[in-house]
DNA sequence: CCGAGTATACTTGTATACAAGTATTATATC
DNA sequence: GATATAATACTTGTATACAAGTATACTCGG
């Protein structure tokens, strides 16, 4: 029985959800934490009495996570996929992809509203670092990307970023909660390269931007280790449920 | 009542698809064709009742459709977006932004099948048209861009095109059921462009791409009023349901 | 011991039932 | 006639029930 208490996703995030979306985000947590393995066989019934629910909820979940291309839904169960080196630098390509297309739209707009927006956000993720607060950190580094892309208000660009979206969260939360652990000098880094970025907009400067993408993805370049620290993390943390 | 035989999307490609699949696919093309209109509020009884389905399925669809941005789920009722020039605009930039990258990525690799694969499949498009038959046409034409996506192996890649390939697919099937019978001279522009495609790839050309690529848009760019005269000719062909 | 065939237990997809909440309509009161 | 309040008819989200199909395991025959 997995209850609420023994979540990875932050539960506060989850206050309007409906059960469906619980589900979904806690499975993904765990299927990108490797918690679960790449590989294993989901059955709607099986996670439908872990967490509880009906298999009305599961059904929508499992569907969100294969539209995520984190399992892949078969004829009987739905096989995890997971999250590999592969599939990070896939993640990146489509966000180098994404953020360059907006970047060019956005050197043609007025950038000042978006410029601010996005140092008030900074400005909150230095308060996260502050308190070493890994999940609110996460949550504005996620925001701060998707501010940039609502800027360009194109609702196909937008598309792309919602199916993207729930993977680099869980993906930057995991992440994160190990280098607050870990490697706490990694946020300074993080917070000028984030710098540098608005920087990047504000004087619209097509080389700096790429520059700052390019420092951001060489960041997470090879820290599917993160993913591993993290599961590591975990086990001593929760208590495993031997079905 | 809907039956089946009231569909505008082809029925023998449901064979295989489950009820969700079906309501999906048909309300989708009701949405794009503009024979529900935007703005419409969809709710899951009235199509269910229509459909003579359940809401299991219904909810299904709308949760698919949602995804695919052609209608925006509410707290009561889903409302129909629709596709609109802008729209159409936008899943065209998407589109060069995936398939120059795909195109990056292939001038890299061995593309002999590849090519084989286009030729055969250029080859059946000639025969539909020969034989008038635009579904079919419609479906070789999505499964050649489909094909070349597939060959890099980009798992990210191929998400967003399974987000995109149903909108594309409708509107490429009542785009090309008007052209069939308007503008049949149409088609030999589109083969040519083909033809300059597979060139492109061979000979790995990237300005010969982009000019392919460019030119299939203008093909396109204006073509709102394919899917005005499509609902023209539907307001005709199919007895309208006053509820 | 091995194979064919049947029984069984599990799978998904769909229908239906129910609960909680929201908008609308009607009614009553001023 | 206007406004407030209550009743009603919808809405979605979830649980449960059922049907059709599939894999597994078991039994029976050789």
């Amino acid at each position: 029985m997995i209850e609420s208490r023994d979540f990875l996703y932050p539960t506060k995030w989850l206050a309007k959800a409906s059960a469906g979306e619980r589900v979904a985000s806690e499975l993904r947590m765990r299927i990108i934490s490797g918690t679960i393995k790449s590989g294993t066989i989901l059955s709607e019934n099986k996670i439908a009495t872990d967490f509880a629910v009906s298999r009305s909820p599961v059904r929508e979940a499992l569907k969100l996570l294969a539209s995520e291309n984190i399992i892949r839904l078969e004829r009987m169960g739905a096989v995890v996929i997971g999250l590999t080196e592969k599939e990070i630098e896939e993640i990146y390509d489509v966000r180098l992809l994404i953020e360059t297309f907006v970047f060019e739209r956005l050197v043609k707009m007025d950038i000042a509203d978006l410029v601010k927006e996005l140092s008030k956000i900074l400005e909150m993720m230095k308060v996260a670092i502050k308190y070493q607060d890994a999940d609110e950190f996460s949550y504005q580094d996620v925001l701060f990307h998707e501010t940039i892309i609502r800027a360009i208000d194109h609702s196909y660009m937008l598309m792309i970023w919602n199916n993207l979206k729930p993977v680099m969260e869980s993906f930057i939360l995991l992440s994160m909660r190990v280098r607050f652990k870990e490697k706490y000098d990694d946020f300074t880094r993080i917070v000028e390269n984030h710098e540098l970025y608005i920087q990047a907009i504000e004087t619209k400067d097509r080389e700096k931007m790429i520059q700052s993408l390019h420092q951001n993805f060489d960041d997470v370049q090879g820290k599917v280790e993160d993913l591993w620290m993290s599961q590591q993390m975990l086990v001593k943390g929760v208590e495993q449920e031997n079905d």
